[in-house]
RNA sequence: GGCGGCAUAGCCAAGUGGUAAGGCAGAGGUCUGCAAAACCUCCAUUCUCCAGUUCAAAUCUGGAUGCCGCCUCCA
């Protein structure tokens, strides 16, 4: 497949650098807060990548690590009186909550940096022993940023200009502006653990050089797009100043989620969280949404456009339930049936392969999806289409279909009536409609239906569709549904 | 200030040289007591603007404008 490389800003052909087989490394969450669609879209991100790479017949062998020691887990845990173990072991759980509903399996590892205190040592110990990192008189170990001439190639800087902007912070011990702590000295009530140079615990960026040093070179190395400077360039910096030939070939970035077009990020304070859009939706609806936009681009979230993004999703597992229903029936005719749809099936069965294939194009993948189901409801609504052995086929191969769309999207997978059931259940309780009311009054409309009241049922139609629903009459009598 | 990205219909969104996918909304039609749903048809001679390259440009080049991100923790 084509894949864009942050390194060489680039698409290129992914080949794994080992035959068959994939080392993906994606950077995880800090556990110090419930993660919000931001996160949940990086993870989708780097799970569709995953799957579509196993769904190709490589082998993929997934990293994801956990933050579980950090300024800002320690600040959490200050505020909420709490240890700071007990934090992280709290949102590392909720994180695992949030991913279990999104249908984003474990990853095949999931290290935590406190569970690799010793390689992090070692690691800074090599750098030390290869003059590219230096200890501090208050016990701080440094990265010697001029140690590394490649330093910026990721992130497209270079030292000097870096240089130009910053300064030493009063108080701080470094060299020069840009080296970076890779160990800090504990301060007093802070966690710590012993090292070569007293008590101290481990910067950010070393852990991930540390618990992905067992995968180098890494086939992909992932995460959001605001990881590129410095966690990223300090990643490089610190694995292949510590010998590694290379760290990564593949450096994958996913774009943000946005809020009325301005980053969602904590600091900003402008975030949802994913069990509050869980309150509101179906887990599958936010997976849907925010695949429907390629990766690397930014996208909005909003009710309306998840509005959107149900009525869309509603169409394809209304087809697919239809569609079920005749295959179960397997009352065919052998009737004529023209070539164009099989053809066209075809033809966007390939469309869809070729999309992924282009640098992971799910928007443009759903597109043919849409297609599709459009072709398929063509032949739903003609009675003497849907009844033709021509039908059966092409039936029969939607659903084969919808299952390569689960194994890859993670979309269109769950029993289509089964989906709508709890689709209208989620809207019910979104738009707080009460059945029983709603039950009571389609009870009095079929009265004053069988009475030829049309004026009364009209009335009672108005009041529901105030109430949020809508009323279908049908031979075999009224249906309803929740408007949108 | 430095580095990078984006600009496609009312909205969302694919499309990186060969004549604009798809979704939502909208209009007309079939159906209906009237509706609704569903289906059919229509809905960008044009891709922010201006120059240029080319037989051919939304796609390439140069410039302008606007929006966004990174440069400090951030998915």
């Amino acid at each position: 497949m084509k894949l864009y490389n942050s390194l060489s800003r680039k698409k290129e052909d992914f080949v794994p650098l080992r035959s068959g087989k994939v080392h993906m490394y994606v950077c995880g969450i800090t556990a110090y807060d419930l993660c919000h669609i931001g996160h949940a879209r990086s993870a989708l991100v780097f799970d569709v990548l995953a799957r579509y790479l196993r769904s190709t017949g490589l082998e993929v062998f997934f990293t994801r690590n956990f933050t579980d020691i950090d300024d800002k887990i320690i600040k959490r845990a200050n505020d909420d009186k709490r240890d700071w173990r007990e934090v992280a072991e709290t949102y590392m759980r909720r994180f695992h909550e949030d991913m279990d509903l999104l249908g984003v399996p474990r990853a095949d590892a999931e290290p935590k940096a406190t569970d690799h205190i010793k390689e992090m040592q070692g690691l800074c110990e090599e750098l030390i022993r290869r003059n590219k990192a230096y200890v501090t008189p208050s016990g701080d170990v440094y990265f010697r940023v001029r140690a590394f001439p490649k330093y910026g190639k990721l992130s497209g800087r270079s030292p000097d200009e870096l240089r130009a902007g910053s300064r030493i912070a009063p108080g701080e011990e470094k060299d020069d502006p840009l080296d970076f702590a890779l160990w800090k000295a504990a301060k007093p009530g802070e966690p710590f653990w012993e090292s070569p140079w007293g008590k101290g615990r481990p910067g950010w960026h070393i852990e991930c050089s540390a618990m992905s040093a067992p995968y180098l070179p890494l086939d992909i190395h992932g995460g959001g797009l605001d990881l590129i400077f410095p966690h990223h360039e300090n990643e490089i910096a610190q694995s292949e100043a510590a010998g590694a030939q290379q760290m990564a070939r593949f450096w994958v970035h996913n774009g943000f989620v946005q809020v009325n077009s301005e980053k969602m990020s904590k600091s900003l304070g402008n975030f949802t969280t994913i069990r509050d859009i869980l309150k509101q939706y179906l887990p599958e609806t936010l997976r849907f949404f925010l695949l429907s936009k390629h990766y690397r681009s930014p996208v909005d979230y909003s009710s309306g456009r998840m509005d959107e993004a149900e009525k869309a999703q509603k169409r394809v597992y209304q087809t697919l339930a239809e569609s079920h229903a005749l295959l179960e029936k397997n009352l065919w005719k052998n009737t004529s049936f023209p070539d164009e749809f099989a053809v066209g099936a075809k033809q966007l069965e390939d469309a869809f392969a070729e999309a992924m294939e282009d640098d992971l194009n799910t928007a443009s993948a759903i597109g043919h999806v849409f297609a599709l189901v459009h072709m398929m409801r063509q032949v739903l609504e003609d009675s003497k289409l849907r009844s033709s052995e021509g039908a059966r086929e092409l039936f029969t191969a939607f659903h084969r279909n919808a299952k390569t769309w689960h194994n890859i999207l993670g979309l269109f997978g769950s029993d289509a009536d089964g989906f709508l059931q709890a689709l209208r259940a989620q809207q019910l309780v979104r738009k707080c409609i009460d059945v029983s009311t709603v039950e009571t009054m389609l009870e009095n409309r079929k009265i004053a239906r069988q009475n030829k009241d049309f004026a009364a049922s009209d009335i009672l139609r108005n009041e529901l569709s105030a109430l949020g629903v809508e009323v279908r009459d049908t031979p075999e009598g009224q249906i309803w549904d929740i408007l949108l």
